[in-house]
DNA sequence: GATATGACCGCTG
DNA sequence: CCAGCGGCCATAT
């Protein structure tokens, strides 16, 4: 497994309860801030990390393009409902308000091991 | 070994 | 303000 997936799962895990990110931060808190599609693809490849909350994670614009890689596709949502996020068409409403950061929440870079 | 694709992001027109 | 295109890095074929 690469330390880059290593390192995204790391993050992912970290998000709180109730609280979501973009690929591209988690990307620019890595240090790749270009590679926002390896997280998304490190995503895909998560499905082996069941402790990886992949439905946290989202685009910046909030919106669940992942969903369709979940079991089914109504389940992301469900999730996220669950933890008191709503979600319309898709996309999670007050996506800013839930929005969790890592670069501004988390140490500059010291994390995983 | 090279080409094509991807759960994205940002800029330019 | 809305739409379209390229870039970037890693994996799969």
């Amino acid at each position: 497994m690469s330390q880059f997936f290593s390192l995204v799962y790391t993050i992912v895990k970290k998000i709180p309860f109730g609280r979501v990110t973009s690929y591209g931060a988690i990307a620019r808190y890595l240090g790749h801030p270009r590679s926002a599609r390896m997280v998304g693809y490190a995503m895909n490849a998560a499905h082996s990390q069941p402790k990886v909350p992949a439905h946290r994670v989202v685009n910046r614009k909030g919106l669940l393009t992942g969903k369709h890689h979940f079991s089914g596709s109504k389940l992301m949502q469900q999730l996220l409902e669950s933890e008191g996020i709503s979600v319309e068409n898709d996309q999670i409403v007050d996506f800013e308000d839930f929005f969790w950061d890592p670069n501004t929440t988390l140490p500059p870079f010291e994390i995983e091991v």
